[in-house]
DNA sequence: GCGACGATGGGCT
DNA sequence: GCCCATCGTCGCA
């Protein structure tokens, strides 16, 4: 099977929008505790550029928080918000300008039986199709910050995956954002994949 | 199928 | 003390 090694710095140190869309389609893989694999392909992900972009946490100063982002590309960016979930994000760009692509949406594929262990749903469309969904059926949580996606060994990491066509790509503003005043609110750096190309799989 | 809303706790001013 | 880069459930159709 082609496509098993994982993506290199390179394919995250470019602009942070084009690894939003471009990384669409990618294969995230998880090596579990039992050694599983726990992958997916990604369906939607979202850009989070810089301190001048008032949506993104590095826009109030490096804490101890967000501190990852201003790190080298390929690092893991996990943090806890609205009291219960976990966001997976990717750190991109060069050292010094934080920036990351929040992953909002994969189709799970491998080691279906554990994520929906720990996600018990009716419908595969709905296992990992949301960013503390996909966390919480791949065992993300904060240990998980700050690991390196492209060190020797990771248990995180993104392959290759399947081609998504430019028709089938939608772009919009980001979600969540209420209280971010523009132009940030409404930039249009979500990009997601049509559902249709993989539901009838 | 869809809109409203409560849960729940860390991070920041 | 307020604000969330959300989700599940409930009511209603």
């Amino acid at each position: 099977m082609p496509g098993n090694s994982p993506l290199d710095r390179n394919f995250f140190l470019q602009p942070t929008v084009s690894v939003a869309r471009d990384r669409l389609g990618k294969r995230v893989v998880l090596r579990s505790e039992n050694n599983q694999r726990l992958s997916g392909f990604i369906t939607e992900a979202e850009a989070y550029v810089g301190t001048e972009d008032l949506a993104c946490h590095a826009h109030v100063g490096k804490t101890q928080r967000n501190a990852v982002m201003w790190g080298p590309a390929g690092y893991a960016y996990v943090y806890f918000t609205y009291g219960m979930h976990w966001m997976l994000n990717f750190v991109t760009e060069k050292e010094g300008f934080p920036s990351a692509v929040l992953i909002r949406g994969i189709w799970p594929d491998e080691g279906l039986d554990e994520m929906l262990h720990r996600r018990p749903v009716a419908s595969l469309s709905n296992l990992s199709n949301g960013p503390a969904k996909l966390c919480q059926a791949l065992g993300i949580n904060g240990r998980w910050n700050g690991v390196d996606l492209c060190g020797k060994g990771a248990k995180l990491f993104v392959e290759e995956g399947v081609n998504i066509r430019m028709d089938s790509i939608n772009i919009g503003p980001r979600v969540g954002l209420n209280n971010v005043p523009e132009p940030w609110k409404s930039k249009p750096w979500r990009f997601w994949v049509d559902p249709s190309e993989f539901e009838q799989g």
